[in-house]
DNA sequence: TGTACATCAGTGAACGCGCGTTCACTGATGTAC
DNA sequence: TGTACATCAGTGAACGCGCGTTCACTGATGTAC
């Protein structure tokens, strides 16, 4: 069998380079279990080599370097999460725009939870010494591309409130990088969806990084509260 | 000289045991300083033990593990918080709850930044394989208890709008744990309240550990922004 | 005040460990003719 | 289809490194009489 033109580059054809792609999603994933146990700055080529059943020095032919699986592991988390944002949200009826809110918010956390050290990889604090390349950006901008949607779609169907009023001159130059991007929303609406969006963070990292210990006894039910809140109270969406 | 019944067992009069919490404080500036550039994960005790001019060895007559430095970090860490946060609202007018709000907020934000490292310490990624021991829950409460305090000076002075209604039963349920140590502010305050805290740190996050670059140019008047819409929207201050 | 003993900070060597990365190599797989 | 050569995955040894922690020791400081 051979490649026709139309075929991608790297669409494996040969039993080589179909085993090469194997093995390089395997060490991944045996990557993120270590990251699970040794955090991130404890992540060692050789012991995921070792559980691969390789020889130290054989994972370079698939990663050249320390920080070059940590990319990959960060890429692909990035990627995970995204698609279980997209997927849950794009689930709901497109006019239900708070449940559109709700279901991404909720897949937010429900992956945090079922990935505490892939979340605490991309919103903990920074690895030391690690300088993120630019293949992690688009990953990233998938997951907020989501909110943005929403906001550009209840805007248009004129469904949020705009009684917090409009915003100050010094507040939209703050939010110009993403407001020059996305012209739909009202500035208003945007700096309101950024305090919503990080303060959906913080509620996953709060619960996650151990800070409601001995606060919070049902997280998922406080969870659900506090994304309502997020929504009527400062997006103003209804 | 000599001790009289009164001091507190822990007044050093010897030269040795003054020489003694000198050295455990500077041992616990260089640990500070070795945050900075390695991360909780790589801190080492001969790498702080050889910047303070000792013998590896000899670091452990003044903390007889790294865990134990570690945790020390923390505590400190918790405190320096909790003093730059009491100091700024102790500041504002005792009437003036949404001055004590913002005091209070700037009062993180100002303390993440100066000490961004001690802040990953505190409110990132937990360090994998740390089990924070009971020492740590004290300057915790302390910082919070800022918050609280004004939440019932101002439910006193009746000055929280309550049209955010009333809470369900499952979320009272929920906050029930901080809840019955302070009883003066309705559970649906307690609840908010706990909303906007963690929004606070969700947004200084964002800025401390990346998440606002290419997303936000003027990080403070941002700040300023998202601290009122909290205030106003979400805890219902006046 | 002076002496004898106890305490304790700091030394230096050693333990066993794991790390990232390089390099010359072997042998299997793939490609061109 | 068969052969010669090129590619490349995986090997095993080695490099130089730093780590946490223990231990027997020396010598200065502090305490009791």
């Amino acid at each position: 069998m051979r490649n026709t033109g139309r075929v991608a580059k790297d669409v494996p054809t040969t039993a080589r380079s179909r085993a090469r792609l194997e093995i390089t999603a395997e060490l991944l994933d045996i990557g993120r279990k270590h990251l699970a146990v040794d955090g991130a700055a404890g992540l060692s080529l050789r012991a995921v080599a070792r559980e691969a059943g390789m020889v130290s020095s054989a994972i370079y032919r698939y990663y050249p370097s320390r920080d070059d699986l940590l990319t990959a592991l960060i890429v692909s988390g990035y990627e995970s999460l995204a698609v279980s944002v997209e997927t849950a949200e794009a689930k709901v009826k497109r006019s239900d725009f708070l449940g559109r809110w709700r279901a991404a918010a909720r897949a937010v956390r429900t992956w945090a939870v079922a990935n505490p050290h892939d979340y605490g990889l991309l919103y903990g604090t920074p690895v030391p010494g690690y300088q993120a390349p630019e293949a992690t950006i688009a990953p990233v901008v998938r997951t907020s591309s989501v909110l943005i949607q929403i906001l550009i779609d209840a805007t248009l169907a004129e469904r949020i409130d705009a009684t917090s009023g409009p915003v100050s001159g010094k507040v939209r130059a703050a939010i110009d990088p993403v407001a020059r991007i996305f012209d739909a929303p009202p500035p208003v609406t945007i700096a309101n969806g950024i305090v919503a969006w990080s303060a959906l963070f913080g509620a996953v990292s709060f619960e996650l990084f151990g800070h409601l210990n001995n606060v919070i006894a049902d997280r998922e039910a406080f969870f659900e509260f506090e994304i309502d809140r997020l929504a009527h109270q400062v997006i103003g969406l209804s």
